[in-house]
DNA sequence: TCTGGGGTCCTAGGACCC
DNA sequence: TCTGGGGTCCTAGGACCC
């Protein structure tokens, strides 16, 4: 969200932001680690056989082919037999990532990463906007040079400008996109091309007659506010090329959620392949959530059923969860309770609310100790009445 | 185009409290 | 008393992005 606070410091002065967007980064680096596979239609993607037959990035040769990204692979070996397919590795590519960023650290503390291959860097106090082209161009160089890297650059006075323009011209572009431009270069685009605008918010433009970005632009915003809300209004600024967000170097820092979510071989009625699923989806969150240091007190889990309609269900814990086996607990719960045996497609788990470990672990324990001594407590007396009146003589509430 | 998996933010209704 | 209004939390769903 935008305060009103920040926007009114940052009016006060022109700023030069950049947009730095690695091009196919997975594809990318896959070849930077492999030469061999440089300058051939390659993919990375998951096993078709595991139905998760899509590509996640490929590289440009492939893309000349008519080959893009969320094709299923069938389609992709299709129109080219020979397309390499390399499977995901997500930890290659965080080390590249944080490569990437790090070098740009270099030039400046404002470098606010916002994706695995996405940041904006505030340059106006180490150039502005006259040395900018030569401060991108010598980003680009070196992460090309040191990291075998190709990406994008734009620059513009804010991030909704910049991130236009690192868009304009891919791979190994630097694009320059300024205020008094926006009405030449965006307002002829269609809306759906606009960050921020996807097929739902198009066609109510549509209704709204908003075509264009201009169209947008000029629209009148109790119009806009009345049918679209805050986002509208949002998207109307940034459609005359206002966009006030500083960069936050600490923005990305806070995480607010940790989910594992995996599509089912086939369309799933078995209750006890579901629980397999939770059971090693749980495993999966728990040790992310275990290596970041991160609690969670909700416990989210989505059903994905067979017709791709998706529920999702949660619940609120008292204390913050993080082992595999609690976590595990509040899934299964959730899922007995709301699951009409339906077929299944995919399943997910996600902790949300989390905080560090480190923040919560005194009060934790202490809170648990309590909370433990009375259960045992409570069924210690349980016990004992039971032993009086004979088995089954007490029931206990579920919990 | 028969469609993966990781996220974020926003909205809206209901419960509950003052 | 049959009737206010504001605030916050919880839950569910939707839109969007990479």
């Amino acid at each position: 969200m935008e305060g009103c606070a920040i926007e009114t410091v940052s009016e006060t002065r022109t700023r030069v932001i950049l947009h730095l967007d690695m091009n196919s980064f997975f594809a990318s680096v896959e070849q930077a680690h492999d030469p061999s596979l440089k300058g051939i239609p390659m993919a990375v993607a998951g096993n078709p056989k595991e139905r998760r037959g899509i590509l996640v990035t490929c590289s440009y040769e492939a893309r000349a082919l008519g080959i893009y990204a969320t094709m299923t692979v069938g389609e992709a070996k299709r129109l080219c037999s020979n397309l390499v397919i390399i499977p995901p590795d997500h930890e290659k590519y965080r080390t590249a990532s944080m490569a990437v960023f790090n070098l740009l650290r270099s030039y400046t503390d404002l470098v606010e990463p916002v994706s695995i291959d996405e940041a904006f860097i505030d340059i106006t106090a180490i150039g502005g906007l006259t040395n900018a082209v030569t401060i991108a161009t010598e980003m680009q160089q070196r992460i090309l040079r040191e990291l075998d890297l190709p990406c994008s650059i734009g620059i513009a006075p804010n991030k909704f400008l910049a991130k236009t323009a690192s868009d304009m011209k891919k791979p190994m572009g630097i694009t320059i996109l300024r205020k008094r431009e926006v009405k030449s270069i965006l307002w002829p685009l269609p809306v759906i091309d606009m960050h921020g605008i996807g097929k739902s918010t198009e066609k109510k433009m549509h209704a709204l007659g908003i075509y264009t970005i201009g169209d947008l632009a000029q629209k009148d915003e109790l119009i806009i506010k009345s049918s679209l809300g805050k986002n509208g209004l949002q998207l109307h600024k940034r459609a005359n090329g206002n966009d006030y967000r500083l960069v936050d170097p600490e923005a990305a820092e806070e995480r607010k959620s940790i989910g594992s979510s995996t599509t089912l071989p086939i369309d799933e009625t078995d209750l006890d392949e579901c629980l397999k699923t939770f059971n090693w989806l749980a495993v999966k969150v728990a040790d992310r959530l275990n290596k970041t240091q991160l609690a969670g007190t909700v416990v989210m889990i989505q059903i994905r059923t067979a017709d791709w309609r998706n529920q999702t269900r949660s619940r609120s814990t008292l204390n913050p969860v993080y082992k595999e086996n609690d976590i595990y607990k509040e899934a299964v719960g959730l899922f007995n309770k709301h699951w009409d045996g339906e077929p299944v497609r995919l399943l997910g788990i996600t902790v949300s609310n989390v905080v560090p470990m480190n923040e919560l672990h005194e009060q934790l324990s202490i809170y648990n100790f309590e909370k433990h001594a009375k259960e045992e407590e409570i069924e210690g007396l349980l016990s004992e009445l039971e032993k009086k009146f004979g088995p089954g003589s007490v029931k206990r509430a579920n919990k």
